[in-house]
RNA sequence: GGGCGGUUAGCUCAGUUGGUUAGAGCGCCUGCCUUACAAGCAGGAGGUCGCAGGUUCGAGCCCUGCACUGCCCA
């Protein structure tokens, strides 16, 4: 390959191509490590020290194990900034990890996601004219397969255009038949541990997807309603002369009593059974036991007195619907009530409506309002602020509504999954996550996990048609368990899509079987996710994996090597899996819990049962103005389109760079325009070398002795001079700070430091510096060009490795090209990432170089203050007191002679201070004189001294102060005190040296 | 109503257990097409860290109150 590069870098150009290989050559796969010997997994998330293991023979596998589980994106998913975030930080540490020499797996897959994709496809449906009843359950879902096969992997192919180095061998859908048998496997064992059950209870109803859904999936939005309260009249008031005492009550009118409630849903009143007064409420003291008159339906319902009513609320009586609402269907419990629906599953009044019945719920509002208007009832209207729940899927809003679900008795699974985050078996980044996820434990609702959909796991119930016993079994039962009738009806809803999401991170590795990739991969190491599936799936994979994980769920290979999956991943007969049809063995009736809790004895099996060992919580993405992005809005960046334009390297680095923990990322197309650029920095210094190559020795390969594992430092790196041993710690200390930022999730920091290295240290500086040394004359000694060449190859390789989690492709492009096509390894994910190497940090070497920069800089100051023309070279002079500082200026002043933008003829040292005469500049180690004719504008560096002066006196002000007082000294560390005296030498030096300067300024 | 966060340069954001002179990118101003890169180079301007108190030898950072603002839950 010859080292021409386009002069621009075109990352469209490049990226694809690397997005197929890795690919194509399967290079991310990951091999189950054979059964053997010694446990393979790290229990320590900490890495292992850099260069302290060996390489190992192959076929026994010692390395760390870090195993990641990519967020299953639905099928009906395309690609979206939030996506790209996650998977960018999910690639970099996976990255990150197999550079370290990790067996580094990351796993990926797609969620079927029930009511979106069948929501999908009825409307597919619907554009031909078809209804979804009218096709029948399975023939939809035959289409449901269909249009997965046709638009399902839209989502993967775009994660492939983002380099993701997942393992697509291992790449697996919720639906497949092994996962579809384990959540199978899943239900009948909480069922067997007495934890799910089944029963009418109120549900969030949402009519248009005709399914119930949990708490979740409504989204609560205040919007302008009305509040109108309503009187019912007492029909059997005792006390006539209380009536009208209290300010909440009803008006009186004749011998009537009234009591008024405020409802924003008088629709519902139709069902009402009851009405509730706070037991402590003195103002209805005298109408406990009593009863009203249901307006509109003359119905005698009691009064009862229930802490549901709060005195300070209103008038203080509210209506009791168990029927519709979930407060008063927990008082109607406590109480005894009938529930009386009056709204059906489609939002329409019922039979039991009366008069109402047939019409849409809000129309029937309409009427009862008037009707309750005409009849005296309406004791007023206002208007008010109802927060309303909403379908999180369609938008409809959701009616609260009795019907028969299966549930999860979820309180054992929270108390676990509250232990393990309590005791730190699973820490979360940013901490306060932690903090939020108990909260929410610690107040869990029952989980309603039916859902009344065709596309999803069917739940494996089925009904006697004799008896109604109902049968949960693992395969289709023959016969009724109870009285062996043959009429059984397999339960018609399906589960909802987070309970088999929520079982991924061990049914993904082969539960219920007992396999090796369950041994080795689980627990995985980490889960990269959004806040917005905190609680819908994060939270239910602690429960679950807590519940499965640990005893006596959890399947053991110890003592059973049969069983567990074939190579191929299929799995084979097992222990488990081999319980047949019949419901389900006495042995694991509900009685079972005690002992199993019980069974859980040690604190290891907990710690080891949990899903993941960290999660990383990211932020949201949103628009450059902070707005969420959303398709109304019409402000949806496609990650695709930035990536058209800028490059995936450059819009991952963005994200990257943005990701600073605890806040969302407002993403700005300048940022990835900046690292657009940044690239094309990266790209044109690879030109610059490659250039170099071919000149000085067109055979040069970087030094590929040494592969993994991951090396510290450069490898064949010669420090001669100054510069080398600068830019040698330079790049050392950047990595020792890129790998700890990357162990704390810190993307921005990692990314940051990578930018500074790159561009301000290597390029900026180094590049610069050696020019001289490469450019050598026809003829001449090559032998210092050919190590400069060398040194630079070595230390550009190791730079690209410390960049290429961050930015995969351009860098694949340049190592593969510094191979010259052939390079050791197929590609540079599988060298190793660079370490610290302490040996090769040179604090002097900085410390010398970062005085040498000030001198530099100086004389660019001075040439800009003097308006010198860019083309023309000056002499400079130099002093300084200090003789050892004085003999290295000396000793690298070619360093200033050769910098370009100083352009500088000849450096003279002097014997005297040089700070008294105009065109100087002054630190407090040198003073740098520029030696040229033209005047400098007197006013305006008059101002600049002054300006300067200020700033220091103001400084050395406080900190004299300061180093006089006694409880200053007494108290501040000695490190400090140190430095602010160092500080105050320094600024004397440097105050006196400016005033000199100020002094010989010709007055004004 | 309960909970969590945010407020630092014109914009978007960093700023570690409190410690010496608060940083970056973009934008802006000045000068350069210098033989890797104008998607570049060099130089520069710009901040009383939301407000008011407190703790401390020392506060952008800790505490209290207030203002504005975002999100989650009910």
């Amino acid at each position: 390959m010859p080292h021409e590069l386009p002069k621009a870098y075109e990352p469209g150009a490049i990226e694809a191509r690397w997005a197929e290989y890795w690919v194509r050559e399967k290079l991310f796969h990951v091999e189950t490590p054979p059964p053997d010997l010694s446990d393979p997994r790290s229990s320590e998330p900490d890495l292992p020290e850099p260069g302290s293991s060996d390489t190992g023979s192959p076929n026994h596998e010692s390395r760390p194990v870090f195993t990641l589980l990519l967020p299953p994106p639905n099928v009906t998913g395309r690609l979206h900034m939030g996506h790209m975030l996650n998977q960018t930080q999910m690639d970099i540490i996976v990255r990150w990890h197999r550079m370290r020499d990790e067996v580094a797996l990351w796993l990926p897959g797609t969620d079927h996601a029930g009511i979106a994709t069948q929501m999908m496809v009825e409307r597919q449906l619907a554009s031909e004219g078809i209804k979804r009843r009218e096709l029948g359950r399975e023939k939809f879902i035959e289409r449901v397969w269909e249009w997965k096969r046709h638009y399902g992997g839209a989502i993967l192919d775009q994660m492939k255009r983002l380099g993701a180095s997942v393992d697509w061998g291992r790449e697996y859908f919720t639906m497949d038949d092994n996962l579809s048998a384990a959540v199978k496997e899943a239900f009948v064992r909480l069922y067997e541990d007495g934890l799910i059950y089944r029963g009418k209870y109120i549900v969030n109803w949402c009519s248009d997807c005709g399914t119930a859904i949990s708490d979740l999936e409504v989204k609560h939005e205040d919007v302008a309603g009305k509040l109108y309260e309503i009187r019912y009249p007492v029909v059997d008031a005792g006390a006539q002369s209380e009536s009208g005492s209290g300010s909440g009550l009803g008006p009186s009118s004749g011998e009537a009593e009234f009591i008024t409630v405020a409802t924003t849903r008088p629709e519902t009143m139709l069902g009402d059974v009851a009405i509730a007064v706070n037991p402590a409420d003195e103002r209805y003291l005298h109408l406990h036991g009593k009863h009203v008159m249901l307006p509109l339906m003359n119905r005698k319902i009691p009064i009862i007195a229930d802490e549901l009513a709060q005195p300070e609320f209103g008038t203080g009586a509210v209506k009791v619907t168990p029927a519709h609402d979930a407060n008063d269907f927990e008082a109607g419990q406590r109480h005894n009530l009938p529930q009386i629906e009056v709204i059906d599953e489609h939002s329409k009044m019922n039979v039991n409506a009366g008069p109402y019945a047939g019409l849409d719920r809000l129309a029937a509002r309409a009427r009862i309002v008037e009707d309750l208007s005409t009849q005296g009832f309406l004791v007023g209207t206002k208007d008010y602020t109802i927060a309303i729940g909403k379908c999180d899927r369609s938008g409809t809003i959701v009616e609260p509504r009795l019907s028969t679900q299966w549930f999860i008795k979820i309180a054992p699974l929270a108390k676990r999954a509250i232990e393990v985050v309590e005791k730190g078996y699973i820490r979360f980044t940013p901490e306060n996550y932690a903090q939020i996820y108990l909260n929410w434990m610690n107040n869990i609702h029952d989980w309603c996990i039916s859902r009344q959909l065709w596309w999803g796991h069917r739940i494996p119930a089925w009904y006697c048609g004799q008896c109604k016993e109902v049968v949960v079994a693992r395969e289709a039962p023959t016969a009724c368990t109870k009285c062996g009738g043959a009429k059984l009806e397999q339960e018609t809803d399906v589960l909802d899509t987070w309970f088999s999401s929520g079982l991924l991170p061990f049914t993904a590795l082969g539960w219920p079987a007992a396999t090796r990739d369950l041994d080795v991969f689980y627990p995985n190491q980490l889960m990269i996710t959004g806040f917005d599936i905190l609680f819908f799936w994060v939270a239910r994979m602690i429960m679950l994996g807590c519940w499965f994980m640990a005893p006596p769920h959890k399947p053991s290979s110890r003592g059973s090597s049969s069983g567990g999956l074939d190579s191929d991943g299929s799995v084979s007969d097992g222990p488990i899996l081999n319980a047949t049809g019949a419901a389900f063995s006495v042995g694991h009736s509900h009685s079972s819990l005690k002992s199993k809790s019980s069974r859980l004895e040690s604190d290891d099996s907990l710690r080891d049962s949990v899903p993941f060992r960290e999660v990383y919580i990211h932020a949201l993405v949103r628009d450059a103005e902070r707005q969420k992005m959303s398709k109304t809005k019409g402000n949806v960046l496609d990650p695709i389109e930035v990536i058209g334009q800028y490059g995936t390297d450059a819009t991952r680095f963005t994200l990257a760079a943005m990701a600073a923990p605890g806040t969302d990322i407002a993403f700005s197309e300048s940022r990835t325009a900046g690292y657009r650029n940044f690239a094309n920095k990266i790209w044109n210094a690879a030109r610059f070398m490659f250039m170099n190559v071919d000149r000085i020795d067109s055979g040069l390969r970087p030094d590929s002795r040494k592969g993994h594992p991951a090396r510290a430092g450069v490898t064949s790196f010669s420090d001669a001079t100054l510069e080398d041993r600068w830019i040698l710690s330079r790049f050392n200390r950047a990595a020792g700070d890129v790998n700890s930022s990357l162990k704390t999730y810190r993307f921005d920091e990692a990314a940051a430091r990578i930018y500074d290295f790159f561009w301000g240290d290597l390029c900026d500086w180094y590049l610069e510096l050696i020019k001289p040394r490469l450019l050598f004359d026809e003829g001449a000694d090559s032998s210092v060009a050919r190590v400069a060449c060398t040194n630079l190859v070595n230390l550009f390789e190791a730079s690209l490795r410390l960049l290429h989690p961050v930015m995969p492709f351009i860098t694949e492009e340049i190592w593969h090209a510094m191979y010259d096509g052939k390079p050791p390894l197929k590609s540079i994910a599988l060298a190793a990432y660079p370490a610290r190497d302490e040996k090769q940090t040179n604090f002097e070497a900085e410390t010398e170089m970062s005085i040498l920069q000030d001198l530099i800089v100086s004389v660019r100051n001075l040439r800009a203050e003097l308006k010198v023309e860019p083309k023309v070279k000056i002499p400079v002079e130099v002093f300084a007191h200090e003789p050892a500082m004085r003999a290295m200026l000396e000793k690298n002043a070619n360093a200033v002679l050769l910098d370009r933008p100083a352009n500088v003829e000849k450096i003279t040292f002097v014997e005297q201070s040089l700070a008294n005469m105009a065109g100087t500049r002054s630190t407090s180690r040198f003073d740098v004189h520029a030696i040229y004719e033209k005047k400098i504008d007197v006013a305006a560096e008059r101002e600049r001294l002054k300006k300067e002066l200020e700033k220091i006196e103001k400084q050395l002000g406080g900190a004299q102060a300061r180093l006089g007082d006694k409880q200053f000294l007494g108290k501040a560390p000695a490190h400090v005190v140190d430095g602010l005296r160092k500080q105050v030498s320094d600024q004397v030096i440097l105050r006196e040296k400016i005033d000199a300067q100020l002094k010989e300024l010709p007055v004004p």
